[in-house]
RNA sequence: GCCCCCAUCGUCUAGAGGCCUAGGACACUGCCCUUUCAAGGCGGCGGCGCGGAUUCGAAUUCCGCUGGGGGCACCA
C-alpha cells in the first residue's frame, strides 16, 4: 500500500516553526516511503482565516522546499461534500440538529465549570420532536448538526509514536459538526477530507490528541477504516512555555529574513523530535529522506535552542562555494542600501565573491555580513573606542605613516604583497606584526575588529585603503 | 474541576535489564593556532525528578508522587 500523508495549516498566521516541522515530518515520512505529500488549507473559519496568511504559509513551504504532490486544496470549495456527509450521518442516526443558540451553551459550560462538573452537552435537542422543530424554525432558527457521540465503551487510539491513548467514550460529548451557516468545523471536515483524500497516515501535532477518539468515531459512523496515527510533541521556548512570537523568531519568514538558511533550518527542525543514531547532527536533505522514520520520533516536548540553530546555520554557510554564498548574501546588502541594484556588473559580483570568502568563517547568519562589510560599500564610521584604544596611543601616527608610504610603493596590488610588504615593515620597525596592523585596521574599517586586513585592503583597492589611512591619521595625537 | 500526554547533562538527544565508569552534538570553559574577530584542533565541566516494587542485576519493567504540557468551542 502507497502511502499518503498530508500538511493541513489553517491559515490564520504565518507559518510557526512548529508547524513547519510537522510538515516536514510529513514530508519526509512520505519521501522515506516512497508516497505521496499533499496540502490542504483548513480555511473553514471565516473570522480569521486570511489570504495574505494562505499566501505566506504557500511561500514559507516553497522556501523550505517542502514540495507537495497534490493541492492545495481549499475546504472552503468543498463544502457540498461535508453538508452531503453530515446529511447521510443524519439519516442513519448518528447525527442530529440542534437549535440551542450559542450563548446558552457558554452559560450552561460555564455552571457547569463553576459547580466543579466536566460541561458536556445533553443532548436536550436529540428528542425534538417535528413540533417543536418547526417551532424553533418558525422563530427563524437554523439548527446546527451534532454528532451523536458513543456513550458507552472505550475509544482506543494506536498511535505511532505514543502507543495505545485508552479514552473512555463516557468523556466525549456531541460535538457540532456543522455550523447553521453550512460550514462544517474541524473535527468533521478533516475526517471527511483524510477520508476522500485517501490518507493512509495522519501526522499532527500533539494538541490534536484529544481529537482522535472523536474523529475515530466520526470515521466509524461513516462505516470507514482511519488512518493511522501519529502525534507529534510540541516545540517549545527557552523558558519551556509553548513556542511564540514573544520568544523571538517563531515564523519561518522571520527565520529566512535574518538569514538562516533553510537546508540549515530544515536540519534543525528534523532533530526536533526525531534522532537517527547516537552521534550524526549534520544530515543533507537526501540522508534525511532515507533515514526519516515514525518509529525513532520521540514522544517528550522539545525546546528550540537558537544557539544551536546558529551553529548548524555556520555549518551550512561554511558549505557553500564562494559564488553561492555572494549569491545569498546579494539580498542583504541589498536592503541594507550598500549596493543599489545600478551598481551591480561583473566586476562588482567578483568584489562580492571575493568578500564572501573572506567572510564566510564569521557568519553566523546571513545579515551579519551587513555590520562585517558595511565599510566597504560606504566611508568609514569611527567606533570611538577603537579611535580611543588604537589611534590615539603613542606611536600609532608613525605607524600610519610608514605603512602608508609602503602601500604607496606597492604595484600589484594583491593581498599577498601587501602581506609580505607589511610584515617586513613590521621587521625594520622592531615592532610586533599585529601592533603595526591594528591601526591600519581602525583607519579602513573604523573598528577593531573586521576581516583579515590584507584581504580588505586588497577589496578596497589603494586608492581608498590610503586616503583612509591619511584621513586616519588626523585623529591620532602626536 | 475532569480527561489525556510527557519526564536522561543548561538545551537537542543515544540508550528497548547486564555492552553504562550513561555516548554524541550545541552552549559554557581551558589550552593550541593566530594581524583583530572568527573558524579549526585538543581537553574539561555537566545528567538518569522523587519514593516504592520486580530482579542476582534497572536509566531501561510496574505502581505511586511530584513537576511540565495539551485538551474540555458554532477555533483549528
Amino acid at each position: 500500500m502507497t502511502t499518503k500523508v498530508r500538511f493541513a495549516p489553517s491559515p490564520t498566521g504565518y507559518l510557526h516553526v512548529g508547524g513547519a516541522r510537522t510538515a516536514l515530518f510529513n514530508w519526509l515520512f512520505a519521501k522515506n516511503t516512497g508516497g505521496k505529500f499533499l496540502l490542504r488549507i483548513e480555511d473553514t473559519d471565516k473570522e480569521r482565516s486570511t489570504e495574505e496568511a494562505i499566501e505566506a504559509i504557500l511561500a514559507s513551504l516553497s522556501w523550505l522546499g517542502l514540495d507537495w504532490d497534490e493541492g492545495p486544496f481549499y475546504q472552503t470549495e468543498r463544502l457540498d461534500i461535508y453538508q452531503k456527509e453530515a446529511q447521510k450521518l443524519v439519516e442513519a442516526g448518528c447525527a442530529y440538529e440542534c437549535y440551542c443558540a450559542p450563548v446558552e451553551l457558554e452559560k450552561r459550560r460555564q455552571e457547569a465549570l463553576s459547580s466543579g462538573g466536566t460541561p458536556r452537552y445533553d443532548r436536550r435537542c436529540h428528542d425534538l420532536s417535528s413540533k417543536e422543530a418547526s417551532a424553533y424554525q418558525a422563530r427563524g432558527l437554523k439548527p446546527c448538526i451534532r454528532f451523536y457521540s458513543e456513550d458507552k465503551g472505550e475509544t482506543i487510539v494506536e498511535d505511532l509514536v505514543r502507543g495505545r491513548v485508552v479514552f473512555e467514550n463516557a468523556e466525549l460529548d456531541d460535538l457540532i459538526i456543522m455550523r447553521p451557516d453550512g460550514l462544517p468545523t474541524y473535527n468533521f471536515a478533516a475526517v471527511v477530507d483524510d477520508l476522500d483524500m485517501g490518507m493512509t497516515h495522519v501526522i499532527r501535532g500533539e494538541d490534536h490528541l484529544p481529537n482522535t477518539p472523536r474523529q475515530i468515531q466520526i470515521y466509524k459512523a461513516m462505516e470507514a477504516k482511519p488512518p493511522s496515527f501519529a502525534h507529534l510533541s510540541m516545540i517549545l521556548g527557552e523558558d519551556k512555555a509553548p513556542l511564540s512570537k514573544r520568544h523571538g523568531a517563531a515564523s519561518v519568514e522571520v527565520f529566512r529574513d535574518q538569514g538562516y538558511l533553510s537546508d540549515a533550518l530544515i536540519n534543525f527542525l528534523a532533530l526536533l523530535g526525531w534522532a537517527f543514531d547516537d552521534k550524526t547532527t549534520l544530515f543533507s536533505r537526501e540522508e534525511l529522506k532515507t533515514h526519516f522514520g515514525l518509529d525513532k520520533v520521540t514522544k517528550s516536548p522539545a525546546v528550540f535552542d537558537t544557539a544551536k540553530l546558529d551553529w548548524m546555520n555556520g555549518q551550512y554557510i561554511r558549505d557553500l562555494s564562494d559564488a553561492e554564498l555572494a549569491e545569498k548574501l546579494l539580498p542583504f546588502w541589498q536592503g541594507a542600501q550598500l549596493l543599489p541594484a545600478e551598481k551591480i556588473n561583473g566586476e562588482m559580483r567578483e568584489k562580492l565573491t571575493f568578500l564572501a570568502s573572506i567572510c564566510r568563517e564569521r557568519l553566523i547568519k546571513l545579515s551579519d555580513i551587513i555590520g562585517l562589510t558595511d565599510f566597504f560599500f560606504k566611508d568609514v564610521d569611527f567606533d570611538e573606542r577603537a579611535v580611543n584604544k588604537v589611534l590615539k596611543k603613542d606611536g600609532a601616527k608613525e605607524s600610519l605613516e610608514a605603512v602608508a608610504a609602503k602601500l604607496k610603493s606597492i604595484d600589484k596590488w594583491s593581498h599577498q604583497v601587501i602581506d609580505e610588504e607589511l610584515r617586513a615593515l613590521a621587521e625594520e620597525r622592531e615592532i610586533k606584526p599585529g601592533k603595526l596592523f591594528q591601526p591600519i585596521r581602525v583607519a579602513i574599517s573604523g573598528r577593531t575588529v573586521s576581516p583579515p586586513l590584507f584581504e580588505s585592503l586588497e577589496a578596497l583597492g589603494k586608492e581608498t585603503s590610503l586616503a583612509r589611512i591619511e584621513k586616519a591619521k588626523t585623529l591620532t595625537v602626536s
